[in-house]
DNA sequence: CATGAATGAGGTTTCATTCAT
DNA sequence: GATGAATGAAACCTCATTCAT
């Protein structure tokens, strides 16, 4: 249904028609990335997405085929531009620690930058994830983050800098949880707390803070952290889940 | 249809009526917090609320008037259960570090135990919290656990084992943080890092870690967390808000 | 199902729950009308004529059975109030013409200080008398306008004021028509004739020259007043109904 | 479900589409028409209009947007057929009273001719004329026969047979209501009057009379209508607006 | 006499999608 | 390749009314 590309190997210029019909859907595919991350899926409307893109309803179902493929497609998209942007960060490589906290600031300001990002992760965690496991993009979406971290800790291991023993993905996880939870409950935090916890100055001394806590973690000269009696005792805490 | 009282012969005074109602109300509402949970607020279907509440789709109307006055007070019901919770915390009040480990515990736990609450909570914010900004309750609703936090922060620093200056709201966000996104974005994290971040065994080691995090954060052991060069060179980063 | 007075002969003071029901009954009437005129019947709201009579909807099921019954209750009580106002007109019985005049003040007076009157008949009208027809007090509304315009037209006719031939109906529709038709349709008037028709100061004006047509078409000096090839020309165009 | 296209050998290059969209859009429309008059705004049944229009009522959303859309076009076409007939009439411009005499007939059996026009314009006056307010074509149809009267009056100033200082609009509102009212509240007067004001025969006999009240009243001829006392005393009565 | 709770049926409107050039 | 017309199904919500004390 996708009009895919049969472009033979003679370079000649592309005709027109067919610039046109990539910006179209170029077009839509940037409404739809707009429309989902205000409205989730069950919300987005088609006939908004026309309208932003300059387009027709009936267009967006000949490029995408349906809603759920169109969703599918904004998914992939803002995937694929965090991975691009993964892929395009440069952490020293001769100083874990200073690395460690380059990193930080990149998932964080992509969080910051990508409000979009993060409304459409929610409606797809809505839905369990449903679209995201028929993409066929996905086997290239894993995270190169983790390999990147996992490198950091080796090398930081190795300068003495960090201590043994860090799992990159919880590390990775801690990382994101602590930048993503404030901007991705922005609006009810302010309502609970009485204070815009992601406005941009707040933000920024919060990163601070965040980093610390991180760094700290990772850190080489470890205190016993909790004493064994105190863990046991939380752990007698329900668990259910 | 619906269960008409079971009067035992013991005459209790008690208006059958208003049980009834009280009940039915009850049911609806129960039944909606699981469906704007399942599918968000768009996505959520009068007839299946009504279906699972044992009741029909009129009643909704009656007793809550609008789907928004239903999500509204789902929201509340999810939001009141959290403060009730929250204020049957009993933090130990002569152990600072213990009772940051129990608040810790007490958040992440309830977030395990209470998915339901992060997925109104997510929903709620794609609306920019426009259900909440209408609700009287919210009055109420200002969160104790900020109080608490000052509290404990303050016991910690009079006793010398925390370090001073942190702002217990941070604190807060921070601790919330990195609870909330490994359950809140399972289901994604799950397909990107090729591992079930969120299922039980996972997730208590996962908290050992952030405990771990949290307790070194506050703790009186001060190691400058960041020198001056990295901090700056990481603000270099574009932090377009 | 109407709770019918079942009064004894002995005249003990009226048991207060009975003056209350009845206050009950007469402002859930009084509500009817305001409603019924505002939205028709089909826009009429039960609710809303039940917080109008500061009652409840149950109330005005106990009082009138139905929309219908409410609607009938309603229209009987408009009618019986002009009827009684008809009937305590005092028109000048030794000045046939002044009668006339006063008649015609009155009637038009009547329609201007009795909007909802207007609107209940159009909506009656709407419905073909449907209500009307089901009325037991029906039988009790024939206007006694008719006989005191025919004895009018009679003592004037003696008097040799108004010529003969009139018919007392015919002159009654006239009078009224010019009356009812500029209150009737003031708002749809105003937008097509671009000036308020039924603005007091304008309503006044018009009827005097309502008036002065009333008065001529009944005056004794009559100047055949259409040329028959006139009439017979204009009744060239289709009468269709 | 549609008439589909009957184009004959000859190839007329007509769009067929265009054509058939036209159509349904016409008798949907006409079916409204019918609709509204028979049952008001709120009485009005989107199905039944489906039904009449033999189309569905998912097409009436699809061109007219909404209930309100539909009877906004409804009055619309009333409304424009009527100034398309007033604009074909052709009064006699050489005798100003035989002009008079056709234009009394033709709104009187205009409005005869077409109840539907009656029944949507109270149906607008009940609601204050809200739709019409809306409605951009409300510009053009400012009434001709404001225009049309005046020029009358001129003329017949000036050839002497016409009084002078007669209102145009005043005069209009005057014949409309004379063939309006006995119209509009036929099924009730027929029930307080216990005879049928508007059938056939009647009507016509109603007309003669009223058409000989309006000549009279625009005569030269001019006996003073009102002693001054009359209108005095008439004046004593209550006035309230 | 009075009333809070309940409701079946149906109203208007929207949604995602397909038809037919 | 692109598009205007069409639509079945179902969503949310309301209405007039009755139940059961």
């Amino acid at each position: 249904m996708q009009p895919k590309g049969d472009r033979t190997v003679t370079d000649t210029p592309a005709p027109k028609r067919r610039r046109d019909a990539q910006a179209t859907r170029a077009r839509i595919l940037k409404a739809a990335v707009v429309e989902f991350a205000r409205h989730g899926f069950a919300g987005a409307r088609g006939d908004r997405v026309a309208v932003r893109a300059r387009s027709s309803e009936r267009m967006v179902y000949y490029y995408f085929g349906s809603k759920g493929g169109l969703f599918r497609a904004a998914l992939e998209s803002v995937y694929t531009a965090l991975r691009d942007a993964e892929r395009s960060v440069r952490l020293d490589p001769n100083d874990p620690m200073k690395a460690l906290h380059q990193f930080c600031r990149f998932v964080w300001s992509y969080y910051a930058d990508h409000p979009e990002f993060i409304s459409l992760l929610n409606t797809e965690n809505l839905h369990q994830a449903r679209h995201l496991r028929k993409s066929g993009v996905l086997g290239e979406l894993v995270s190169p983050v983790v390999g990147m971290l996992s490198q950091m800790l080796a090398d930081g291991e190795r300068a003495g800098v960090f201590r043994r023993g860090i799992d990159p993905i919880e590390l990775y996880v801690s990382i994101a949880g602590l930048g993503y939870f404030c901007l991705s409950n922005r609006h009810t935090l302010s309502m609970v707390l009485g204070r815009d916890v992601a406005a941009p100055a707040a933000l920024h001394r919060y990163w601070d803070e965040a980093a610390r806590m991180v760094v700290q973690y990772v850190s080489a000269d470890d205190s016993p952290p909790i004493d064994g009696k105190t863990a046991a005792a939380s752990r007698l805490l329900p668990d259910r889940l």
